[in-house]
DNA sequence: CGACGATTTGAAATCAGTCAAGAGCAGTGG
DNA sequence: CCACTGCTCTTGACTGATTTCAAATCGTCG
């Protein structure tokens, strides 16, 4: 029975981009694949291989990120519960970039000839799938914008801003509060910015009443105040799908407001 | 004639990806269009828009970006002759970022529906423009990169490096000369600069003999040194297959060295 | 020729980085 | 049970790359 939901959060993700039928869900349901145990730090895939696999993040977090000459690292996205997480490496045949888990996690290895047949024999998987790497691709268009145009202050808003979103709605926390296994120094090589000042600059936020931290949680306090700062404007995400098609989410702090 | 031959630099581009069929070359020739004469600054798409099109450029260049709230721009990429220019927007339905033409341009516009029939009738011109679209995105990481852990003189080596390469794949320079109609201030918002930092950069770089410039026109003079100042590694162009079936692009100083 | 936009140059201001040291919090092993 | 060790987080002072502001020059086009 555990078998059986392995591959529910994979389903709920790719559904979230275009209506699946029982078909197409029993085919995921029917990929074959390994259940393997990751340590944090773990490579998932690292840079320059040839992936064999594609991996499906069923607990636990995992980064993108790629070193510059300098010595410096950009993250360019993070993976949460339920992502697949290297479709673009398995796709184009060379990985581009490593992928790492942050803390210990569970995945399922997924053979990249079997996701080439079932996007041959299912087209709506394929198209889901095609979905998720363009918003994916979105996604890292907003950080190249977050990191590009917005000053520190504003780009750990906006970053805080969409994990809230995303773990809400993969229905892992309530877009309030959650909890980031990621050191500041992580969190900087995300934003492009020193440890030292992200954390000058998370306590500044939580001086104003943003936000509140204990150890690595945030708590989010004021949504709207917060989206402000960020610059925060979830079209990028593009979950109008899943706003139609769950009415919880609709309903969340981040939706009401609609003053997008 | 001509009209036989609009599509031909999109199939060399898909071609780049994927072996194409004569039949799927075909299909691609036969696809339903319009061709449009744009000026400089028009719109091809604009955020937050439902693409009816998608638009092959013909002629010209275009630039892909979005502004952030505090009035900042970054630019996601540059568009070249060939470039199937918002095939993400359209297949998102709904575009979240704008794409504009630098100068007079020639395009030709697919309707939306055309390219969703081609992609499920023609698996193997779907898989070619998945990839397509997956290496658009490698090149958006590579970006955030760029503008997250470069320093103005790698950053703007770097954005050089990347056009000369794409312009010689194709087939529109000869890797060394290249004309591009942008302002300083227009590489500034693709580097995140101010325009007077770009100037100040590529003064320098052209003291340093690392490249010679009149008026938008620049010479690569010294590529292995270009390419080490800017960090840059192909690799992320995912031109592999390109340079099995192209002995000319091989041939290049960009590939010859093989450094990397 | 005149005018406007783009480029160039200079000087001052600033956000963020670097360096360095101390504090807090595990987990380890005696 | 308590040092000890090794991270991460926090704080302060200094430094520096890049921005901003402002003015001059260049180039192109009507």
């Amino acid at each position: 029975m555990l078998d059986s939901s392995i591959f529910d959060r994979m389903i709920q993700k790719l559904s979230l981009w275009i209506e699946l039928s029982d078909e197409d869900r029993a085919a995921i349901g029917a990929l074959p694949h390994t259940i393997r145990m990751l340590a944090a730090g773990d490579f998932i895939v690292r840079e320059d291989e040839e992936p064999t696999h594609c991996c499906l993040l069923l607990e636990g977090n995992a980064i993108r990120h790629r070193a510059s000459g300098s010595g410096g690292r950009q993250i360019f996205s993070i993976q949460i519960q339920g992502d697949v997480v290297d479709l673009h490496n398995s796709l184009l045949h060379r990985a581009d970039h490593n992928i790492q888990t942050l803390a210990a996690a569970r995945v399922a290895l997924l053979p990249v000839g079997a996701i080439r047949d079932i996007v041959a024999k299912y087209p709506m998987v394929g198209q889901a799938m095609w979905y998720e790497t363009l918003v994916d691709a979105s996604i890292s268009r907003e950080w190249a914008l977050n990191v590009g145009r917005r000053d520190a202050r504003e780009r750990i808003a906006h970053l805080l801003c969409e994990l809230a979103v995303r773990l809400l709605v993969a229905g892992q926390a309530n877009g309030t509060d959650f909890y980031l296994p990621m050191t500041q120094e992580q969190f900087g090589d995300a934003l492009a910015l020193s440890p030292v000042h992200v954390n000058r600059t998370l306590m500044a936020l939580a001086e104003d009443d943003l936000i509140e931290r204990r150890f690595r949680s945030i708590r989010i306090l004021d949504h709207a105040r917060l989206a402000r700062v960020g610059d925060f404007d979830v079209r990028y995400l593009h979950l109008d799908r899943a706003l139609q098609t769950d009415p919880i989410l609709s309903q969340s702090q981040w939706f009401t407001a609609r003053k997008v």
